[in-house]
DNA sequence: CGACGGCTTGAGAATACTCAATATCGGTGG
DNA sequence: CCACCGATATTGAGTATTCTCAAGCCGTCG
């Protein structure tokens, strides 16, 4: 079992890799780091030499802006590949913290160059895996521009519970929900203090339920009508794709 | 002069193609198609059998929500590769709108696979432009989450007036400028009247001045701060990739 | 000229924020 | 096991930003 699997499932999700290819896949990765809740993997403007795997934990991705305000980017959960958009420049263009304890496998920009090179299919996999990122981020950027606060909120705690069903296979309604209330108003653009009132709202309206740090959904249909909720993972096309080699 | 000058320049602007390579990128094309001002070129959920390549005039990607509101994802202008992220989906995630008549390139999948396969260094510039994108997503995200109406809408206005300045090789100051105040308050997340009110405090406040439809940056300094830009597309950095092919 | 789309302005309402106080939880040291 | 601590969650009250609705204006096009 390599640390590399959870990526490696995920684009099996779509496409069956030749050994080749796994193989390919698997030896990119460097060695494991573990963190602790909390750590800082990398800072914006670090020097961004590679991208990371996340092989197990929570982590988020955000920026600072001057008055010292955060933007949550992304809530990552195991399988993501973190900190892509920085393979464009020198500089981390955001920063990289865990919210559980973590390990992540580090890729280094080289590894994935020869990935482009020798597994032309996997390169256009990680373009398709990056272009449903940007499609995510896209629907994110329509939930902070056009829809109210509670809606939001629901957005944020139906995605992020609903990608962590898929990596564990599990119908389970009901999770462990590590993110602070500060972390989930960061996360959509709202304050700690009417993320509260908005969870309350729909634990009131019998759309979710709490119990200490877990939480459950208790009304799957009303909460993606109120999130504006669209699946995309689950229409991912890859007929494109060029076949596998030799 | 191929109509994929554009984009080849852009790719130029951080790499020397080989001939072979900008062949590659020419031929990707098929005949251009063109567009009066207002025209949808392509519907979310339509069929996304290609993407375009947008070779003169300005476009808009947006998504419709279910109470009937918009928001406007990006805004286009020559050079720009439109419609990416549908590369991942069998259906468009957006929808594409002309606010100029415009000039536009498809390019199917398969040509985009053949590129890849081809020429993966082209590939994986193609990747790192998407990056580049997401990161200019990222910093939208964190506008429209953590900063105020004046200052999402300086934000839109200084970033789509120094992209056009970058293609157009030009230091005006003053360009025409042909979204309504209704589209820039779907691109930020206001409505039209506070946009209105918004513009009015800029040319108020010194920083902005208008003249009919056409804007100019009167304190790029101020501007900036107020919008809390960062210009990335000067720190875009191609030194992973492979070298050029034979 | 008249119609239409876009811009401007005012007034009142709603959403979300700030500040502040209190309660609860999870972990730590004794 | 218990007491305590810091971090997180909750609640209230007043405020600010942004929205909604409505009316009037302006410029362009037929």
């Amino acid at each position: 079992m390599s640390e590399a699997n959870g990526f490696i499932e995920r684009i099996e999700r779509h496409l069956v890799l030749t050994r080749e290819e796994r193989n390919a896949v698997a030896n990119l990765c460097g060695n494991v780091r573990t963190y602790r809740r909390g750590a800082i993997v990398r800072r914006e403007r670090d020097r961004a030499q590679e991208i990371f795997l996340l092989s197990s934990g929570w982590v988020i991705s955000f920026v600072l802006l001057d008055d010292g305000s955060r933007q949550i980017l992304k809530v990552h959960l195991p399988g993501d590949l973190l900190g892509l958009s920085s393979t464009a420049f020198a500089e981390a263009t955001e920063s990289l913290m865990t919210v559980t304890d973590a390990r992540l496998l580090a890729i280094d920009k080289a590894g994935l160059r020869d990935l482009f090179v020798a597994h032309p299919r996997i390169g256009a996999m990680i373009f398709i895996l990056a272009q449903a990122e940007q499609a995510s981020l896209n629907d994110r950027l329509a939930s902070l521009g056009r829809t109210s606060g509670k809606s939001r909120v629901a957005a944020l705690l139906l995605d992020t519970m609903t990608r962590l069903r898929i990596t564990q296979r599990s119908t389970d309604k009901s999770i462990s929900f590590p993110l602070t209330q500060e972390e989930i108003g960061d996360a959509t653009g709202l304050t700690a203090v009417h993320v509260n009132r908005m969870i309350r709202a729909l634990v009131e309206e019998g759309l979710l339920a709490r119990q200490a740090s877990r939480l459950t959904i208790v009304d799957e249909k009303r909460l993606e009508e109120v999130a504006n909720y669209v699946n995309r993972d689950a229409s991912i096309d890859v007929n494109w794709l060029p076949p596998a080699k030799g």
